[in-house]
DNA sequence: ACTCACTTCGTACGGTGTACCGTATCGGAC
DNA sequence: GTCCGATACGGTACACCGTACGAAGTGAGT
């Protein structure tokens, strides 16, 4: 009879996927749109660049667009799926290797336009919290990975363990790296100001007796370079370090 | 004269930062407080762990200590700054390894220390994508990781990045095994009603044509066992393998 | 006994996602 | 050309959020 209307059974969870792999047909029988669900999906990006995700509002994505909020519902089930859509639409911007390179180069290639995309959509760190979407581009993106990682002839679950590591640990450094800079965006708090604020624990509380190991790190300059390009890639290649070896052993 | 009351300035800060190292004195001169500190956090991380920290508010963790929404505030300044208290009695329960073990064998201790935190509180998982907390369980956890590193005697730099590297794969690790879960008991889907609802796709969308690599992964039994923990533990084996390695080359 | 710092918490304000529904707009059928 | 009905638009409303404000009650110090 009356049937919840907030389950996610297979009626929402299949709009979702026609949302995302079936272009919407241009209704007929009405008034025509007044946007396109690209120009939508394009507003709520900007607005998530702009002012943070955390600001993103469909209030705020409807007035940047020049329409009203509830205009927004007839494009988009709801934020969640917007959402979605917006991070399918981040990894369209992924780039494929050469695939006659050999396969570190490609794999190199993949985790470097996945490092670029954090830096370009910053608001994507704070979403793959949930999963992943099945969109097409986050799909065709995986598969590629998945691909260059089985020419090394390693067997699956090492294939399948080994995509997972590239992205996590490339997903692992953007969130660091990007964290400060869009913090700072969003309060308008700048990382000096931040560590001003927080200095009273650097005076009263750290001592280097209670923290040796980490007040000999910062005197050798361990922490100067923290995150930068070269931190990231030294953790890959310590990885690719790792997977070069077991496929030479293999074959 | 009219000064910004929600500056971060070096007043919020310093007012965090005690909240944080130092026990609050009981206060005399007024009436007594119903609630310790203690109590409140606690509060608070049992509402997020039975309820999802996406259902983390500051009415429901009132209610669920039998108080008044706003009487939290005379404990806490805000549920920014409750969050971190949750984030440093999180990483309390962190146990130390023994120091006469080897350096690798202190570092495993410290990752599986780590992810049997996540854990035993996925709520963390979409917390640390601000900044760490300065809080001293925390540094004292990050603090015992750098000193275990450091018997590497590999130079400061690799140190602060192995380090580094160590906490952010678990991280990942833990973020991936966990999502399912908490994203089921937040709202009352199974991962099974989940992907029935999905299945559209994999009719639908999903050709063996399209995505090659990922359906001989599939075939070959690849991704069974995705972030059991044998999968994490394969990633900070390969890591610490060449950790290793340079290690030894080093001296 | 008085003072007054202090806790408690009801009320309220501006924000959120979005359900509901009246109204305007058009394509297709006649 | 006229009308029907599906559809887009968007105002209003509801439940919820974080939290500012202030009134009322409490209890130690004087």
């Amino acid at each position: 009879m009356d049937e919840p209307d907030t389950e996610w059974g297979t009626a929402e969870g299949r709009a979702m996927i026609r949302l995302l792999w079936d272009p919407p047909p241009p209704p007929a029988r009405g008034p025509r749109q007044r946007l396109t669900l690209d120009q939508v999906v394009s507003g709520a990006i900007e607005v998530a660049s702009q002012q943070g995700v955390d600001e993103l509002s469909m209030r705020k994505v409807a007035q940047h667009l020049g329409v009203g909020a509830m205009s927004l519902y007839t494009y988009v089930p709801g934020k969640e799926e917007l959402f979605e859509l917006m991070i399918d639409r981040a990894w369209a911007g992924r780039a494929l290797p050469d695939r006659t390179l050999p396969w570190r180069a490609q794999v190199e290639f993949h985790a470097r336009e996945a490092w670029a995309m954090y830096q370009a959509n910053p608001w994507l760190i704070r979403s793959n919290l949930w999963r992943m979407p099945l969109g097409p581009h986050v799909l065709d993106a995986q598969e590629d990975l998945y691909r260059a990682v089985l020419l090394t002839g390693l067997p699956a679950t090492t294939v399948a363990r080994v995509a997972g590591l590239v992205e996590a640990h490339v997903f692992g450094a953007a969130r660091s790296a990007v964290t400060d800079t869009s913090v700072s965006a969003r309060t308008g708090v700048t990382q000096d100001d931040y560590w001003e604020s927080r200095q009273s624990f650097w005076g009263t509380y750290y001592t280097p007796e209670r923290f040796p190991a980490m007040t000999h790190i910062w005197e050798q300059g361990g922490f100067d370079e923290e995150y930068s390009d070269a931190a990231w890639e030294f953790g890959l290649r310590l990885l690719l370090d790792g997977v070069e070896r077991m496929a030479d052993g293999e074959r």
